[in-house]
DNA sequence: ACTTGACTTAGAGTTCACTCTAACCCTTAC
DNA sequence: GTAAGGGTTAGAGTGAACTCTAAGTCAAGT
């Protein structure tokens, strides 16, 4: 079990953060004993996951999306739970798509730059 | 030779945004006929190249640094050169570690995504 | 002649994601 | 008992990168 500052120093996310995460409901309430939040194992896991999510671009907003439950009390368990499986298997599944154009953008940049970079170093040697 | 139109049509980056670049040195200015920007072939690769670093994170202050001349009238041909080539190199070196910290983050994320995804698409289809 | 699309400066407004403070309470270890 | 570390709400402030408006000018094409 780990503390908001023990999960604050093994993800790099300020407690702050985790805190405000929680509120906009990019993370669900983890465990509580008189009130002090006890993160899992799990809870850790799934918070890694999530800092990559931003990390690779996700908006809050969809990484909520992704996190929330959806247990609206309308609906029965068999919908909840295909809804729920459905909208995060959607939000994945655009989210590897985007996955793939960051890794063409970023090869395409590194390309050019190190194409550049040597460019530049000739140069300078040349000066010299 | 391009308007500044072709080039927001060419590149998706906004006529305001072109501008704003300019004002602000992420992007110098280019020949003018009349006041009115004509972009050579040139211009078009160095915006695209410049909007990859910018897609793939870079700051547009940092991208002004890599961008601006370093013209100062104080210092010799000779210097200008060398500090320019040697600020250049310096950018991209130090770009091209952050797109390497990139690529395996987005590696990472998209293992994980890809194992969800897969597990979650199972359960949905144990379900029906 | 008129429309279209360019130009200018200055500045207001927006979105996103924090980041922190205030003000106050509660519990556990030393 | 006191300090350290946790809790709460509400809201202010920050910084980055746009995004757009106002209000006016100008030049080329139909």
């Amino acid at each position: 079990m780990y503390s908001i500052s023990e999960i604050s120093n093994l993800t790099g996310i300020s407690a702050f953060t985790l805190r405000y995460y929680e509120k906009i409901g990019v993370l669900p309430n983890p465990n509580r004993k008189n009130g002090i939040r006890e993160y899992s194992e799990q809870d850790l896991e799934f918070i890694l996951f999530i800092n990559g999510l931003k990390k690779t671009g996700m908006k809050l907003e969809d990484i909520a999306k992704f996190s929330e439950d959806g247990c609206l009390k309308s609906q029965t368990e068999e919908t909840i739970i295909s809804d729920t499986l459905s909208k995060r298997i959607d939000i994945l599944t655009e989210h590897l798509e985007s996955l793939e154009q960051q890794l063409s953008d970023i090869l395409a940049v590194k390309k050019v730059a190190e194409d550049k970079k040597a460019f530049y170093s000739s140069m300078l040697h040349n000066k010299r």
